[in-house]
Formats: C-alpha cells, structure tokens, sequence
DNA sequence: TTCATTTTTTGATAAATGTCAAAAGTATTG
DNA sequence: CAATACTTTTGACATTTATCAAAAAATGAA
C-alpha cells in the first residue's frame, strides 16, 4: 500500500487525511499467471493499480486475439471505457504474471471525489498524463514503420521480450508474428 | 459564450456560481482561414473550445505535413502535450474555415480549479469523454484497414469531404493521397 | 531426461499500400 | 474569360507486410 501512495505522490501530493482516505478505499488482490482480471461482456466495476506484475488487455476480433495495451508495475489499469460508461467490456484483461494489484470500485471513488476534491484533482492530473502517454502511442502506431514502432517499444520498456511472448507483442505492434520475427532477426 | 455553456452542461450541470466565473475566463478569438492558432516550437499556453468552424493539428516529418488531428465546431482544442507541459509545441494548429473560438489560458483555468471544485471535476468527465475517444481512434488506427478507417471517418463526419481537403484526409487516416483516392473510386 | 506442447523462425507466395510521374479536374484571381 | 495554381485521379512499378505451411527451438511436465 506504501508502495501505490508513494507512486501517487509523483503526481500530487495528498494530504495525510486524503492519504488515510485512500488507504482505507484501496483493497489489495493477488492473481496469479494466466488468471483473468476482466472478461469481456462483463462490466468493468474496478480501477486497479498494479503494484508488480504484468498483465494485457485483448479482444477478439475474426476469431483471433488482438492484444491491445499491456500493463506493468506502477501502472494505473481498467477497461477504461467500460469503467467510465459502465458499458459491457469489450477487452479482456488478463495476467501475463502473477501479480500484486491494489483495486477500487468505481463507487467508492466517486465518493472519494466528493470528499476529496485534492483527490479529484489527483485523478485529473493523471488522466492527463495517460492521455499524453495513449497520444504518443497512436502516433506511433499510425506514422511510424513497424521497425521503427518495436525499437521506441524495447526503448520504453526494456525487458519487455523477456516478459512478454512474441505472439502478443506482434498483436501490440499491429503486425504479423512472422514479420515482428523478421524485423528482430535484423537486430 | 452562451454555445459553450450549453455545451459544457452535456458533460456536467455547473452552478451559476461557477457558470459565471466561466463567462468571465473565456476570451472570444475569431480567426480566417489558413491563419494558426499554434505554430511549432511555440508553448501553447491555451485551451480552446471551437464554436464553428474547423482546423487541424499538423507536425512535420521528413518535409512532409502529417496532419495527425482535426478541431470540429463543439470540440475542445489545444496542442495537449504542450499545454500539460508548457514544454514547446511539436505541432502547427491551423485553421481550414473561418472560425470563432473562446479561448482560456492554463493559468486562468488553473485558478478556476482552485475556486471550483465543480469546474475541475468538469474537467475530468470532459478527460474522461476525449480519452475514450483517442483509444478508439487508436484502436481504428492499428487494426483496421484503410478501408475501413475511411468508412468509420465519414460516419463520425459525414461532410468531412467537403470541408477538408483530401490530402489531409489521408494524411489522418496514414496513407498516401493516391491510395485514398483510390479507396474513393470503388465506394 | 524425455515427450508433448508451445513459441519462434524460415520460406514461398499473395495482397495491400507506397512512390513517382503525368493527366485531368477544380478553384482562384486578375 | 483566360491564365495560373492547386487538388484529385490514374498508371506503372517497387516495397512492405500478410498469409499459409512447415521446420526449428524453447519450455514445461511426467
């Protein structure tokens, strides 16, 4: 729990009654590899923090799975439209670790907001933040060659092909399996 | 100024309070066709709220334009990586129609959030409502053909062809001007 | 370790899209 | 209205990426 209020203060700083606030709102859950966080046509009720692990959000599309966002520790994650519209998810969530994350229902952050308006402006700030984060990735994805789109992804998270299957990154790239293989084995 | 407060009560019913205090923060700028609102290199210092007209965010690469965005009347603008960070813009905002446009400053917006807490948590929803949006462009701009992101464009503007030129328009949907015209031929 | 399963690579070919060049069409303005 | 500039279309060809199939490599369980 230390561990997501630290990570918050790098946006905000709160204070120690909106701290406790969250402390108290927050509730801790473990999942392990290849279990699901989300299943598509589900409501996402939950905004979770992932605290260690990994996990990706995929749909289905023509009978395969089109892998879509991957989330790692420090990260903020939902099925943000459905968690916003409370609209069936269209995504899957599901770990590609065993995971520590750290859940709050949509509700009781709302209420938080009302108490709160420091954490209100907390959740502002960070949207900002994952909206700059979501622009430079479609700009990527529409105007950059597929070569170019794996090197910036290795560049932002290093370790990710020891973390993360082939087969999921290529689905992340918009691009072949066989032609992310190629594009690797060119250095 | 009326257009904008109506359109602001579509995402959440302010009170008259804080209604006011909007009236009084926003500054009416009209500009003319092929005019910028924003030039690269520049730090945006405003956000924008387009009450008619139209425009389109541009950077350039390898001496082409990439027209990566466009501004519809109703729609909130700005460079937003620029204004969030008040680092320099990598874009050029232009317009393509005569336009009127309400225009408030980050440091004005900044003390309106302080003031109101309803204002800021307008602002939230307001996030909330355009990053839904970027992800579905995003998820439009990676898995789906030109084809079909041609379609999608025209159902979300249907008169888009008509306002803006072609080259633009490929240009957003990240394929070449011939191509486009192509896709045109056959429906 | 060995067998079975999953993941990654490689090869051959097809499909989609880009690039360059030129022609046709449209708009602008003196 | 004519001349010019700008936009869109068309053709030929090159490049990139996808698809299908199979081989090779890595992983995991017994």
């Amino acid at each position: 729990m230390q561990h997501l209020l630290t990570h918050i203060s790098n946006y905000y700083p709160l204070s120690a009654d909106a701290q406790e606030a969250i402390h108290d709102c927050f509730e801790k859950i473990t999942l392990a590899k290849n279990e699901y966080l989300l299943e598509e046509g589900k409501v996402c009720r939950h905004l979770y923090f992932l605290e260690t692990g990994a996990l990706r959000g995929f749909y289905t599309l023509d009978g395969k799975e089109i892998t879509h966002w991957f989330g790692f520790e420090n990260d903020f994650v939902t099925s943000f439209h459905s968690f916003i519209t409370q609209a069936p998810a269209i995504e899957n969530i599901q770990l590609l670790e065993g995971s520590i994350l750290w859940a709050i229902s949509k509700d009781t952050l709302t209420s938080l907001f009302d108490r709160y308006h420091e954490i209100e402006r907390l959740v502002r700030i960070i949207y900002e933040r994952y909206y700059i984060r979501l622009e430079e990735r479609f700009v990527n994805a529409q105007f950059k060659t597929a070569t170019e789109r794996y090197e910036n992804l290795l560049q932002h998270t290093p370790h990710l092909t020891e973390r993360v299957p082939l087969g999921f990154i290529a689905s992340y790239l918009g691009i072949s399996q066989e032609t992310l293989s190629r594009i690797r084995s060119k250095f």
